[in-house]
DNA sequence: CTCACAGGCAAGTCGCCACTTGCATATCAT
DNA sequence: ATGATATGCAAGTGGCGACTTGCCTGTGAG
């Protein structure tokens, strides 16, 4: 469960990835891979691409509606939530100025 | 430097090493492989849990003091803290009740 | 219908990582 | 000093993960 997160969450590809839909969410696995070697400087495959995408969403960290020949990729950053705070101390509240 | 992180944090091991601190802060190698075994139910020898100490120390979520021949590690939280924020839309501050 | 486009499946390669094994060093009690 | 305790170092092994390669399926435009 929180182990598929953090093992997602291991590979700076992957991580990219999750930048990339969280500055644009809903994409196609090929403006991803466009995205990525423009942007990311990334020359990752397709098919490199769609097992990362794999193992992000059996993570929980995206959700996929199909649409004709289309697959969109939605960020899901509910498991990230609080993937961390079993360590932290129990904090005064945040300030987010 | 956030790799080093995120590597070190995709071994349940190291996790568990990590609650273990988060519990009783400043133990030694002996100590932390004791409680690894009793309460966690980790059978895990003293080599492989050195190894996954420097691991963790390295992505500087432990630091070491060294007093006589024991060595103590104390958790370093800090790199937790916004590790995946980046990700997170900018939220309403969080309720700690 | 036909073909280009978007994506899926599966086997195989390669490197890294967790763990072991064996020995070495350092500190303290007696 | 000697042995026990606490830890360090390094080479070797096995398995998993990232990536490739090749082919297949489905969809929509012309």
């Amino acid at each position: 469960m929180t182990d598929d997160v953090f093992k997602a969450l291991a590979d700076p590809t992957r991580r990219t990835v999750l930048d990339e839909l969280t500055e644009r969410d809903g994409q196609t696995l090929f403006e991803i891979c466009a995205r990525l070697t423009t942007k990311h400087g990334l020359a990752s495959s397709r098919q490199a691409i769609s097992q990362h995408l794999a193992v992000l969403e059996s993570a929980g960290l995206i959700r996929t509606r199909r649409q004709g020949r289309y697959k969109f990729h939605d960020l899901n950053t509910e498991p990230l939530e609080h993937i961390v705070s079993r360590w932290l101390k129990p904090e005064r509240p945040e300030r987010h100025p």
